[in-house]
DNA sequence: TGGAATAATAAGGTTGACCATAACATTTTC
DNA sequence: GAAAATGTTATGGTCAACCTTATTATTCCA
């Protein structure tokens, strides 16, 4: 495996790329979940390109190489891998469990990541239910489907969460909205507006 | 307890400034062992002036402040935990312990500290030997000396590596010198020759 | 005391990752 | 088919932390 170095706002750019889907990703979006204007999105993207990482096809988005996915992969397993000791065995609270893990992801060298794996016995899912890849990359994708995808009256049980700000997961966490949660959707109001659910007999609106 | 943001780079100088003297410390050895330009390190001497972190008497050296050797005390915690978490739990390489504690250091949050002291069960010294600060700054200083200070045909026991770089680490491990182990001093070169030490019935030169 | 060694400062350059503003290209939608 | 929305590129600026080269200041010591 080539250990390419990557800079931790390229790792940041290719999580980011991850979690906003499998191909061509607006840039715009990609700016807005940075938090970065899209013209410095624009220019990281050229950089990317530049080291092989994405392809960009203008007008139309930014996907990810075998390269890229694969770096992607790996800087995503190491995150997860500490999500996973933080909440385990420091009781770190869920909510901050994820922007910990992030700052502590950039910081780990393969040799850390592989014996952290070994510590934790090789954990499948992080605290927020989300898959945790193996040292080869691989990984079995959630079989579920978004929240957006029920319809109303429908239950389910929550399987993972993607939200990473601290503060929409300490709101989760509020309304109890935890992987292996059941919930009801009552109402989905038009044009992606606020959700209804009932979550242990209470409603909550997302 | 003030939760200044220090960037990676003033952590390093801090952390330089401890394992290098108590004050006055000249700017060309600070350089030297951060692998900086004496140009380098006499700017950012000059930001952590700005900083309050240091003072510094021209031609004479730099020296901590109270607000700079807290600071510093408390990187060197966060470090020397993680020293002990990678070599008690994750079998880290001793040599390679303090390297990858460097780095994870820099991303560790005061809350997350604090749980892996816990974790820890409040160590109080690292693995190669060096005290651990409580949460306070507070640390009882090693009682002992230099290697430098001890004479021909003296026998003593190792309390504590002061060297941090890996290949350095490594050769001290090869030879057995570690915490804990008793060396006889055979001789000592003139002006800061090598010395000649017996480790486990067998010679060493260092 | 005067030269060598050491220390400080000045001036200008580089790099990565950002920013704002503005112009221009394409796509979507009414 | 044209305006609105979205995406791209250009230009120029900032900031931290480095760098080199060169000059000047101080201290040390023979």
């Amino acid at each position: 495996m080539s250990v390419l170095q990557l800079s931790e706002s390229t790792e940041m750019y290719l999580k980011a790329l991850v979690e906003l889907g499998n191909s061509d990703v607006a840039i715009s979006r990609l700016a807005e979940r940075l938090s970065v204007t899209h013209v410095s999105a624009n220019e990281m993207m050229r950089r990317l390109v530049d080291q092989g990482l994405v392809t960009h096809t203008p007008y139309k988005g930014v996907t990810l190489t075998k390269k890229g996915r694969e770096a992607a992969t790996n800087v995503i397993r190491r995150q997860r891998l500490w999500e996973c000791f933080l909440y385990d065995h420091l009781n770190i609270e869920w909510a901050k469990v994820y922007e910990f893990a992030c700052s502590l992801e950039h910081a780990t060298s393969p040799e850390v990541t592989e014996a952290l794996a070994g510590f934790l016995n090789h954990p499948t899912t992080c605290p927020r239910g989300n898959p945790i890849p193996d040292a080869k990359g691989d990984f079995t994708p959630l079989n579920g489907r978004m929240l957006s995808e029920m319809k109303a009256g429908e239950v389910s049980t929550v399987l993972a969460i993607n939200a990473t700000a601290t503060d929409v997961l300490t709101y989760l966490q509020e309304k109890n909205i935890l992987p292996g949660q059941e919930i009801q959707l009552i109402e989905a109001a038009p044009l992606k507006g606020p959700l209804t659910l009932v979550v242990n007999g209470k409603e909550v609106a997302l």
